[in-house]
DNA sequence: TTGTACGCGTTATCAG
DNA sequence: CTGATAACGCGTACAA
């Protein structure tokens, strides 16, 4: 009993002088209603200032209008834009959007779809595909609509809608090696639990073992999408011998990490050191010199997996998998050194 | 009707073979039953996976431990930091945080107050200060226990956890002038409806006044807090003659823009200009040259925020007003020109 | 076109 | 310590 009592349905028919039922017809079903007492109900609603009570309309109707989204984290922005754009694509619906994170640990994330669910969300949306059977079965026996994104498996049973990280990956170390390079590391995200990391470390390894080439430790490294570990890498691969001579990471905060590592040795990239990232976020502009990047469709992909969820949701349409293809952004990170010895 | 029907609390009573009183007990005064059914309990509803209706709860209890933000944009990461300690420390007392987004738009604000209400949030968090006094009289009339963040206001009868911005302002232009800058500019964010902006310039004209220095158009552009648009408003600062030394931005992503438009006019920071940011979020570190700038308080301001709004709200505790203090973070993008003529 | 009445899942009051 | 039972605000058959 926090707050004075919002009005309540009630209070707007009895000042218009009509039923609930009326009153929640006008909101639902207006196309029902004979216009004049249309009016005197609106005005009875703004007069009140009335809003619905959500747990009411859920209770009563069993569905909220309600999508739920469980990302890994917020703390990077890796999954910032998406989400913009998926949350943008799902108001126009009129639906909203409630964010849970699960930091990476599948357990929780079997948690936070339960609060969700809890909630009434009347879909989700999930990262990636790596996760327990059992979680997978427990969607299946609700009935949860569920699409997955940020990656793609075109015959998957599941829902997916994003791209390829292997291909992607794959792609980037192929346009590293046409640029010369044959000493080429990698900074990989963790890849406990994360598909999304092992794909894009595996697309580089197949790119490079295609021309002769191997990629494994201590030339592969494994860190957290921090700035502070990308750097921390990233000094231990500049001591190898011999050192690399492009760093392929799995992220762009990794490479900006990476940036400031070859910086501090006193190193200059391109010249010395090439630096390439993933996802292309506002950082890889903001930084300098302008990171070579994989770009993420962070728009389609988000406004995809809004428009099928929407579709699940409310007409029930089956499963339906989306790639959206990648395309490598050329900035200033990655030089060409085919001429050299 | 989108999914199959959740575990209820009466599943979860039939199956442990008590009342539904006794398993709503369970969850919320466990001490009052006896352990013996207790374990009964929680053995069926760990057996059925029940998980809490959330509307239910609502309607039957009126809390909702939810608490609502309504912050400007997610665009930017300026808000998320802050929003991550909000949310970290409020989950410690098992309250959930809902975000939602008024795009610098006090109509909109409204709007998602009152659709934050509707869901039952038992308090709410806002940014700034300024909005229209029907707002502040909607949410005295609803008894709403609300906080305003990013400011600070001793003796505001509404309480405030921030910092000053006019303060930090006028520190770091005081900061600049000592380094012997005369020619000064500024980038401030757009002020209609964004009392954090207009202070954070008055803060720096102040400091330039007591100087015998005037900070106004052309020298001051206000834009949006983009990298874009931050690059855009350097470029015209630039051309002016005779060209700041220093140009003070009312935040970092600006001020990372800045630091583009000078590299693009083939000149260097610091040494051909100066740039300085607000904030101090990732990317001031992650640009080069890293950014001097000023250190927002996020981690506190989002702890004593989370501390202040549960007080109210569960305590009904009187508003309180805390202040933290900022500091000046000194990267390299400051130059030293006193020894200049 | 409008009104009546019931049920959604939970908490809280009151008896036992 | 536990069980019945009445709210809570809304949507929706069904009836008028």
């Amino acid at each position: 009993m926090n707050t004075i009592n919002l009005p309540t349905l009630d209070d707007v028919a009895r000042l218009a002088g009509v039923s609930t039922a009326t009153v929640s017809r006008c909101l639902n079903l207006p196309a029902q209603v004979r216009d004049s007492t249309k009016l005197r109900v609106e005005a009875a609603i703004a007069d009140l200032g009335y809003t619905p009570h959500f747990g009411g309309m859920a209770l009563a109707s069993n569905r909220t209008n309600t999508v739920g989204a469980i990302i890994p984290t917020m703390e990077s922005a890796i999954f910032a834009r998406g989400l913009q754009f998926l949350q943008e694509e799902l108001s126009l619906s009129g639906i909203t959007l409630l964010v849970a994170t699960s930091q990476y640990d599948p357990e929780k994330e079997a948690q936070q779809i339960r609060a969700l669910l809890g909630r009434g969300v009347d879909g989700l949306v999930l990262i990636g595909q790596e996760r327990p059977e059992e979680t997978y079965e427990f969607l299946k026996a609700r009935r949860v609509p569920f699409v997955l994104m940020w990656t793609s498996a075109p015959n998957s049973p599941y829902c997916n809608v994003g791209f390829d990280n292997h291909q992607a990956a794959y792609d980037m170390a192929m346009h590293v090696i046409g640029h010369g390079h044959r000493h080429i590391a990698m900074i990989g995200g963790i890849t406990k639990g994360n598909d999304r990391a092992s794909e894009r470390i595996h697309g580089v390894s197949d790119a490079m073992k295609q021309h002769g080439l191997t990629l494994q430790p201590p030339y592969l490294v494994e860190a957290k999408y921090t700035i502070e570990q990308g750097k921390t890498a990233a000094r231990q691969l500049l001591r190898l011998d011999p050192p690399p001579t492009a760093i392929i990471c799995g992220n762009d905060v990794q490479a900006a990490g990476a940036l400031k590592a070859v910086r501090d040795a006193g190193l200059t990239v391109p010249d010395d050191v090439s630096v390439v990232g993933f996802d292309d976020i506002d950082l890889a502009e903001a930084v300098e010199p302008g990171l070579t990047t994989v770009h993420v469709p962070h728009r389609r992909m988000g406004r995809e997996a809004a428009r099928l969820i929407i579709k699940m949701a409310r007409d029930r349409a089956p499963a339906q998998n989306i790639s959206i293809d990648t395309k490598i952004v050329e900035r200033s990170s990655l030089r060409d050194i085919s001429g050299q010895s």
